[in-house]
DNA sequence: GAATTTTCTTTACGCGCGTAAAAAATAAAT
DNA sequence: ATTTATTTTTTACGCGCGTAAAGAAAATTC
């Protein structure tokens, strides 16, 4: 395949027949050139193994073809899931994704975003971390760089915001739980860091004055982005006090689920909706993890495949759009229910 | 803070009173000027919120600051831990590392190493997909960039190699197990991607022939990286066959024995190691959710700190060297276990 | 086959910075 | 205060590519 090395575009331009403005061309935007000179570029590449130095290829550019993506918190596998498929699509859309993860501490978050600005890249996608974000430095980047937000909504910033409906999770939810036995009560972070924490709590209040129910929040502390772990201590310790004002339990997010049932387990509590059990658990966000809890986790899932691709394709308009929407666009899938032995 | 934008280094050597060169050489190094003259460059920079462009930085110079940190599976969490002290430790040595996963897909990979050399990277930490790697993909790789390889080993690639022993884990395993109670049967895939898996079979029918116990190995079907998914199905398959041969069961990893614990579940078996229980179930990794499955998982835990802290360090130490070690390191952390409530 | 449109070639400049060499300035040592 | 060592400044070139402009070549239209 190779016969000697190409160093620079002025020689793969020499052996490959074709001037160098030409190649050049060619590489920013192959259906730029005629298809018989694609052809003959194209064979040259295979031949000799060329590719431009993107470095510079991009110093001299205003916009380059780089897109970054940010997300909270990498080892939650939710995260995992959505970043695949964001990098797929961004590949094959030409351009170059550059992922990184804030690993829940703000200043990580602060520092990608100064990292992504000399990046120069055409548009980012951002999940910010929520409310320990520095809303000003999202702000100042939103406006020098054209920007996604998508998981957690940040009001007003970035030029659109791509998520799940927090209602339609927690209607469905709650819906579902009254209809087939005791009304939930609802268990949750006291000061949870993502911002869809807040929502889902104000519907689940909403829905339960709807429905004409009483409802019951019971918030347990903790901070950081070890939910599991907070779900079981908060778990264990209302289970030991015997504090839990109905058999009927609404987690907030699946990963405090995932610790509840844990605690249940290890108190002796079963979970599921028989008649030989002691309670229900039921949760939202259907994590990568929920199907292999003990029991199998009842949940409403997010629409991963339309959140992440619906992101990408609204960041691709948005770089079209030349960086700026006239409104702030906010797009909102529904969640589904997925029923499994949890409740 | 800001007054005017500085446009490029001539003017920000302007306004900060310094030579352009002796800029320039503060921003490759920052020791390597004078302490006075770091102050006035520091004080400049805080005052007028420079960077210098990094893609010009970067498109003369043949060795960059970046680092290439490539995982099989971002959705795993394990690697979301590792990645975690990876980029910090990098970041604190003052290199930029940028992250890449596989996904599971061998092509990935070999277009992640595509990318990665054109970004012409210091070093490369890569932790490989295993069997499914393009083995000769990967060692023209690392033949032009300096590589160290950590989690699963690839025989004579790399300068180096960072990772677990596997015989740590299961010596141990099976020596706890074997003491306590039934010896146990060893539960794995037929076709496992990664290579720590062949070593952790032998391992175990070496342990089981040191004991002088029958040997038991279970393979179950099953491609791709869904371990749980893999599990849980065989599990079932195994329990509704009775084809259990003991009521001991080692797996070879965490995550397949969150599928293993959810089909027992399912199917009614109680694990853990009472007299009230019917069969016992011990794995390998400490993988982060180990701790909340149902029961609790008593597995063999990596030395997360020591060999992410160890493939950096052998990575820096690797770049000072100019890219080459005279033979290639092997570095294996022991494993320690940890005891729940699984066996 | 001539006129028109599209595409390519030639020429040339600039981007922002690395870096080399020699001269100048500063600091440290005697 | 002089010598010596270290650091900085001045000057200058080059990296690999983007890109603009004008003319040449090729494809398309009539």
């Amino acid at each position: 395949m190779s016969e000697r090395k190409i160093r620079n575009m002025e020689e793969f331009a020499s052996v490959s027949g074709i001037s160098r403005p030409t190649v050049s061309k060619y590489f920013n935007d192959p259906a730029s050139v005629r298809a018989s000179t694609r052809a003959r570029i194209e064979a040259a590449i295979e031949q000799y193994d060329y590719r431009p130095n993107i470095y510079a290829m991009n110093q001299n550019r205003q916009l380059t073809k780089n897109i970054g993506v940010v997300v909270p918190y990498l080892a939650d596998p939710f995260f995992g899931e959505i970043v695949r498929v964001i990098e797929r699509r961004c590949i094959e859309a030409g351009f170059s994704p550059s992922l990184f993860s804030s690993h829940g501490e703000p200043e990580q978050e602060r520092d990608i975003l100064d990292t992504l600005r000399s990046l120069k890249p055409a548009g980012v996608l951002l999940a910010p971390l929520g409310r320990l974000s520095n809303k000003s430095a999202i702000e100042a980047f939103c406006r020098d760089v054209p920007t996604v937000l998508f998981d957690s909504n940040i009001e007003g910033m970035g030029e659109a915001f791509v998520g799940s409906d927090n209602y339609s999770f927690v209607s469905q939810t709650v819906e579902y739980l009254s209809r087939t036995g005791e009304p939930p009560c609802f268990f949750e972070m006291k000061h949870p860091a993502n911002p869809n924490a807040n929502k889902r709590r104000r519907a689940y209040l909403d829905m339960m004055e709807r429905l004409q129910l009483e409802p019951h929040v019971m918030q347990v502390d903790g901070t950081g982005w070890a939910f599991e772990e907070i779900g079981r201590n908060g778990a264990h310790d209302i289970l030991s006090r015997k504090a839990l004002p109905t058999h009927t339990v609404l987690c907030s997010n699946d990963r405090l689920a995932i610790g509840f049932l844990s605690a249940c387990f290890e108190a002796g509590y079963k979970v599921g909706r028989g008649t030989d059990h002691d309670l229900r658990v039921a949760s939202h966000d259907d994590h990568p993890f929920s199907r292999y809890t003990c029991p199998a986790l009842t949940t409403a899932a997010h629409n991963y495949a339309s959140v992440s691709g619906h992101a990408v394709e609204t960041l691709f308009r948005l770089i079209e759009s030349g960086g700026r929407f006239q409104t702030r666009e906010e797009t909102l899938f529904a969640a589904h229910l997925i029923m499994r032995d949890s409740a």
